[in-house]
DNA sequence: TGTCAGGTTTCGG
DNA sequence: CCGAAACCTGAC
């Protein structure tokens, strides 16, 4: 095992919250997966032991993921400015934004849709036990979840039966597109262009291009906006309810210092949390 | 047993 | 461009 000196991470919220669906806490230890490797973390006081799979000691990947390049008290100092956002980060600190790989973020969230998290690990469960290759670590298995060239050329009625519902059509096809997609076409540093490219694929609209940008892509003035985000501008900043999903996007844009994505990740955190009642 | 859900697509105005 | 209905399935 590797340790790393890692104080100011809360890995419970960021690994276990809405940003991943790969990760599993089993005794005090983090188990987590991607199409191709398992990675193992536990926490201890302000260090973390860690180890990757099959390849041993993969520092490049796990820094990386854990997005351990961003200036973090910088950008707390910026966004805390906002009163909310300030409240949301005194009740759950240290919450961060991971920097996962594209594929299996873009397959993941295609799946997501009308589910709420347990949902949605409940379906990439059984999909990847039915196409992902097993793994064992510490006499734990594992299921990776399915490589995109299998999604890809899995019979549509086989995926059916994994309970994805419409789904499985979307998924399918989007894999099939991944297969041929420039990944480099994403680097540009162009949301809004970013934003075209991926509602390319099938089954994919605003909100799920929006987790792709901020949870693989790194853009950091995203906020994605799922009905509870929708419902935190309207009543907690007094957006209109009937403002479009863009014109939502354009505000927080402008207004959260550069920084939406963490912002947003605080801000829905402290609703999902505290329960608050938003209704419309 | 019936309703509803952290969204996208399709269709009609 | 915008609102509304359909969509698979598990959970309450």
């Amino acid at each position: 095992m590797n340790r790393l000196y890692l104080p100011n991470y809360n890995l419970n919220a960021t690994l276990l919250g809405g940003q991943s669906f790969s990760w599993k806490l089993i005794g005090n230890t983090y188990y987590g997966t991607t199409q191709d490797k398992g990675i193992k973390i536990r926490e201890d006081g302000d260090y973390i032991f860690w180890q990757t799979y099959p390849q041993k000691d993969n520092w490049e990947f796990l820094r990386r993921y854990l997005n351990l390049e961003v200036d973090y008290e910088n950008v707390l100092s910026k966004i805390s400015e906002d009163e909310n956002v300030e409240h949301a980060i005194q009740a759950n600190p240290n919450l961060r934004i991971l920097r996962q790989d594209f594929h299996l973020t873009t397959l993941s969230f295609i799946l997501s849709s009308f589910k709420n998290i347990k949902g949605i690990r409940y379906s990439i469960d059984k999909l990847s036990q039915k196409y992902g290759e097993k793994i064992v670590v510490d006499d734990h298995f594992f299921y990776l979840f399915p490589k995109t060239e299998v999604l890809a050329t899995a019979k549509l009625e086989d995926l059916a039966e994994t309970s994805i519902g419409y789904r499985a059509k979307y998924l399918k096809s989007s894999a099939e597109k991944l297969l041929n997609f420039d990944e480099i076409l994403l680097k540009l540093d162009d949301d809004v262009q970013t934003r075209v490219q991926l509602k390319g694929l099938d089954g994919i609209g605003n909100k799920v291009a929006d987790c792709i940008m901020v949870f693989a892509l790194g853009f950091e003035n995203i906020m994605p906006l799922d009905v509870w985000g929708q419902r935190v501008l309207i009543n907690m900043y007094g957006l209109d309810k009937k403002m479009s999903y863009l014109k939502m996007q354009e505000w927080v844009k402008a207004n959260f210092q550069g920084h939406a994505a963490l912002a947003g990740q605080f801000l829905f955190e402290y609703v999902r949390k505290i329960n608050i009642q938003l209704m419309l």
